[in-house]
DNA sequence: CTGTTAGCGCCTTCAA
DNA sequence: TTGAAGGCGCTAACAG
């Protein structure tokens, strides 16, 4: 006797098969209603409807992607979840893959080129449809994966060097280099730059140099700069400003590694009774909307997060002409005229 | 002659036949190696693991699911990614997952039961080897769906009710009730309370209907509410705190929904200088970190988000005994002594 | 320690 | 408009 094909408490759900002996028709019939493809008959279409719903089919894409050799999922690296800026570009992933029927699987690595690595390589085995990753800077080999996956790769944030296909983002360097000649322009030449741990965030360096750029081309430099050791963060802005105005360089305008930062140095400032901008601006990065919240709303500069998650999948999505140039897609950012500079 | 196999620019990558064919040794060989299984003579290994690199074999994940029915993929289903609190719970995810080689696959309801339904039904396609979701409110096929799905279910954030299979996170309205509780012994007596939109968030309206059970117990009611229609935020609170106390209304409380709230509310009278505490305190829901950065520390409930999401996997991970009784782990929460309150 | 055989559940291709 | 045959790439089960 052939073994028990379906125990009770099975361990293999319902397949096409049993819908297509309920119903009366082969599998490859249930097959296309279930896909809409190709011309069905529409007594056979409810006949096959009526019987999924009544064994509660549900059909098994791993089977599916392997004979169609087409995934519905797509590959989303991103380096953390703790700083809210990547969860907005979830966001705008999520929001751009709402109608498409695709499905994210996300992998985050803690700013680890190698974990990176791992990650990729694990979710490329889901052959999914494309790979969004956040940044231009990998490792050899996963830029090797990438290369050759023979899928679109958007890379995300960052377009200050050659993508491997499409970049969407916005040039860092040039957004701190910008704030350097914003600040200038109003008046400031006394500049302290308050920052976060660089090893992880190559795109706050990015800034830093860009800002540095512009002072020196203004035959200025930083009077005085405090890097706090670790993520970012409010409470790390706070303490890292209150430390940098502890020492004896006076400083007229703090410029911060980023708005969680920043929003700390307003705190610092509000607690210790330091006027905001007549005696100590404050300039911050991202146009995070607690910013625009604050007592007096902070200085800063938008980057879009959410249209550029959103704006890597429509690129992806559209998939015109596969592969050719290394693309860019600069979607900007913009001046903040707060009350904190 | 038999179809062209590989053809330039192949569609299909490279397979285990090839590797096989390239070590000299058969697939399944080179699928022990590759999955650690069973005795393998050291040689072979390392014939085998010299082709895999040489030839950049990715193992094909879809293939091997659907050969031994085992996915390492788990569906997550989360109510939104622009509220904080899920990319933490998110986070809480990943960590937990992180050696296990397993790969979250992420939707997004925007609090919409209907969506949900939609995300579940296709995250299951995926044959998943589990399914966490947030809350226990579920359309009924949704319900359906999860019970009979065979796999382990864990539903986050609340407790309020019985779980499909397992639920981890925390009594909302028992917080609601101790933030009354707690209050009415610090000797505040004229309550506000200052609102997002509940049709969307069930949670807050738990806290909502503990706090003022709480009041009733103690023969008081809300002195006045205000209800912002639509998602919590900074901005909103402090509009919402604002309008309020533009009312005749005179509280010595606000209650705020939760912490983003909360923090608009704090902004709003360090703006109009309203003495915090002394003419009107303030108390929020979940601690976030911002709430302890702020020039007086909020008062607030915390919330476990990260260790709700990682207690969620470890529960599914360690599987003892599929599914017997519905199980409940309560997280816990407690009051933050802050100083607005 | 290694190999053979036979699917997993679905979809592509070809035929009717 | 429908069906039959075969295979996607891998792994379980059983030999050897």
């Amino acid at each position: 006797m052939s073994p028990v094909k379906h125990r009770r408490g099975r361990k293999h759900g319902i397949t096409l098969a049993e819908v297509a002996k309920l119903s009366g028709v082969s599998e490859i019939t249930v097959s296309r209603v279930l896909r809409d493809k190709g011309a069905i008959a529409d007594d056979t279409r409810k006949k096959v409807l009526l019987a999924v719903d009544q064994i509660g089919y549900v059909p098994n894409r791993v089977a599916g992607t392997l004979a169609s050799a087409t995934s519905n999922l797509i590959g989303v690296v991103i380096p953390s979840l703790s700083n809210i800026v990547f969860p907005e570009v979830l966001n705008g992933i999520h929001s751009a893959l709402e109608a498409s029927g695709i499905q994210a699987v996300v992998g985050v690595t803690e700013y680890d080129l190698t974990t990176e690595e791992r990650l990729v390589r694990s979710l490329l085995a889901w052959k999914p449809h494309a790979m969004l990753v956040a940044g231009l800077d990998h490792t050899e080999a996963t830029h090797r994966m990438l290369l050759g996956a023979g899928i679109r790769i958007a890379e995300m944030m960052d377009i200050d060097s050659t993508p491997i296909d499409i970049a969407v983002g916005m040039s860092h360097r040039n957004a701190g280099f910008d704030t350097g000649v914003h600040l200038l322009e109003r008046g400031y030449r006394r500049f302290g730059y308050v920052g976060h741990d660089w090893r992880a965030d190559r795109r706050a360096r990015q800034r830093y140099d860009g800002l540095v750029a512009a002072l020196r081309e203004a035959g200025l430099g930083l009077v005085d700069v405090e890097l706090h050791d670790g993520p970012s963060s409010t409470m790390a802005g706070r303490h890292a400003l209150a430390t940098l105005l502890g020492r004896a360089s006076s400083i007229d305008v703090a410029v911060f590694s980023n708005d969680d930062m920043a929003v700390g140095g307003v705190f610092h400032c509000l607690a210790e009774a330091i006027a905001i901008k007549d005696r100590l601006a404050i300039f911050g990065f991202n146009g995070l909307s607690i910013g625009a919240a604050l007592p007096m709303p902070l200085s800063t500069i938008r980057s879009h997060r959410f249209e550029i998650g959103k704006t890597a999948v429509r690129m992806i999505l559209d998939d015109k002409g596969s592969r050719g140039e290394p693309t860019i897609v600069d979607i900007g950012y913009e001046i903040v005229f707060g009350a904190t500079a």
